[in-house]
DNA sequence: AACACCCCCTGTCGGC
DNA sequence: TGCCGACAGGGGGTGT
């Protein structure tokens, strides 16, 4: 489910419920998500004031009193419902599924809700956050002055995965997912079946669809994160409710129907890769 | 290095 | 209606 721009979603719906408060309690009501919980998880989170509240690719990052990171992933089909304190209605709980509940000073509840139980929870040293798991060899920032045209090339240059693969590695760009690699690449018109390698050119330079790249990732990012991200089976808002860049798909789950490019004419593809869907437009993608 | 698979787990949807 | 397979936004592991 969530790539970034979701994550990001997430991250501000949280954020002005949760930066400031101290955790009364962490409940868990499942012996597990991915991993195992942290070893006495509640007890070394109970009592701390939560700092600040920011992302890392996929990746929540929640700074506790004290130097300690709880890193929060979201996996396939996890999402957070906030109850306000002394509020009458919210989300609906879900006792199947609302695997952690975090209670705060405040008086609101916070419940981390994942049916596949793809999602994880760490906690981290705050000194030692990039160079250990789960984030130690995570790729640039897709939003930050990282990724650029120079950046890619020497990324890319002499590597032979289709750049489709190249763009779901976390190692390289931290947070494009699925949806948002197939969106770019269209954005780009760049065919995701095109080998790393064959975008910079004999002399190392940039081709004109590696150099349209780094601005296509950007705005797809910036534009999804705008309308809340998408939603396509889930609820991800904290509040319960939807995003809705799914409307403004231009290849992905757009199987057989036409290429929004004007002028193209071309039909929209699927194909698998890597045991994944991938859509897109075979006429304007090259 | 980079594939092609597996797996984790649950829910939903389409076809028969 | 029910059953069954395919598939789903992620990540990690194997073996070739």
């Amino acid at each position: 489910m969530p790539e970034l721009p979701e994550v990001e979603t997430v991250r501000r719906g949280l954020a002005p419920v949760l930066v400031g408060q101290h955790i009364t309690r962490l409940t868990l009501r499942c012996a597990d998500l991915r991993r195992p919980f942290p070893p006495r998880f509640a007890e070394r989170v109970k009592g701390r004031r939560v700092e600040s509240l920011d992302r890392r690719g996929k990746y929540l990052v929640a700074r506790l009193e004290g130097d300690l990171c709880l890193v929060m992933h979201l996996g396939m089909s996890g999402s957070f419902r906030v109850t306000e304190a002394g509020a009458r209605s919210g989300p609906e709980p879900d006792r199947t599924h609302d695997h952690v509940v975090l209670t705060l000073q405040s008086g609101a509840r916070i419940r981390f809700n994942d049916p596949r139980r793809f999602g994880a929870m760490d906690l981290v040293d705050c000194d030692r956050l990039e160079t250990e798991p789960p984030l130690a060899g995570l790729g640039v920032e897709p939003l930050g002055a990282d990724l650029t045209v120079a950046f890619l090339r020497g990324a890319f240059e002499g590597r032979s995965s289709p750049i489709k693969a190249a763009l779901l590695d976390q190692r390289i760009i931290a947070g494009l997912g699925n949806i948002y690699v197939c969106e770019a690449l269209w954005s780009a018109r760049i065919s995701p079946l095109r080998l790393t390698g064959s975008l910079v050119d004999g002399r190392g330079r940039a081709t004109a669809g590696l150099t349209r790249l780094p601005e296509a990732i950007r705005e797809v990012l910036r534009a999804a994160i705008d309308s809340g991200g998408s939603s396509l089976r889930n609820h991800f808002r904290t509040d319960g409710s939807l995003g809705t860049f799914q409307h403004a798909f231009n290849v992905y789950d757009r199987e057989g129907e036409p290429c929004r490019r004007a002028t193209c004419g071309g039909n929209v593809r699927r194909i698998v890769q890597s045991g994944r869907s991938t859509f897109y437009c075979p006429r304007c993608q090259h």
